[in-house]
DNA sequence: TTTTAATATTCGTTTTTTCACATATATCCC
DNA sequence: GGGATATATGTGAAAAAACGAATATTAAAA
């Protein structure tokens, strides 16, 4: 586990896609998996994994698998000041596009085990 | 004077430069002239100045001259999420490098009006 | 064991960003 | 006006990042 810096944090919310993966992680306050977040952000699948690994590998996201499905959230051991600046561009984002269309789509997707 | 967006301060902070900049004003808490900036990180002052463009283009910064001296500060109208992100960042990087030794720099930089 | 579903990775290309260096502008002071 | 200081910009080249498309891996199911 490599140890989290400002950095990393800055060049992880740098991406819009990854912008919009850690800000639904975010408000949806569980885990989800690729096919969820996939179908939440309507893009392709190849694409979301590429981005999630990169959030993964900076110690921004952990994973658990589950057979078939692999579900990612925020990494439990974020440092505070981590937490912090994920919950003010929460605040930044609410009621904008796209994130809010995210988060709409991601209550009616139907791909989780 | 554009909206300030969470990708536009995502982008600020996305670059080391950049993001020693703003740190080092978030610390300073005052305005601080292109010299004092070059003289705190300790770069070319073009590199500088393109960085401070950038910042100052996105609604980040603001400037103020004074004569033939320009001062920078946060602007003053960032919303309250801009400054809860900035200030989680500037948790993270206390008593980091290079962030310690750019404030520390600053503290003997004698080139302001 | 073949198939299907979920997820990850490779590869070559394109786009974006940053950089160094030179030069330009602007202001002040003489 | 001419020199000195502070700051900005123009120009390619180099580096980094993101991309689309195809393919590989893994696990479950039939």
């Amino acid at each position: 586990m490599p140890e989290l810096t400002p950095s990393d944090l800055a060049f992880a919310v740098a991406d819009p896609t990854r912008l919009r993966l850690l800000m639904l992680l975010h408000v949806a306050r569980r885990e989800l998996c690729v096919c969820e977040l996939t179908a939440s952000l309507d893009l392709d699948q190849p694409k979301i994994s590429r981005h999630l690994k990169a959030l993964r590998e900076r110690g921004v996201l952990s994973t658990r698998r589950d057979g078939q499905w692999i579900h990612y959230r925020l990494d439990p051991q974020l440092p505070l000041w981590a937490i912090d600046v994920l919950r003010g561009f929460a605040d930044g984002t609410t009621g904008q596009t796209p994130y809010v269309d995210d988060a709409a789509r991601l209550a009616h997707a139907g791909c989780a085990p």
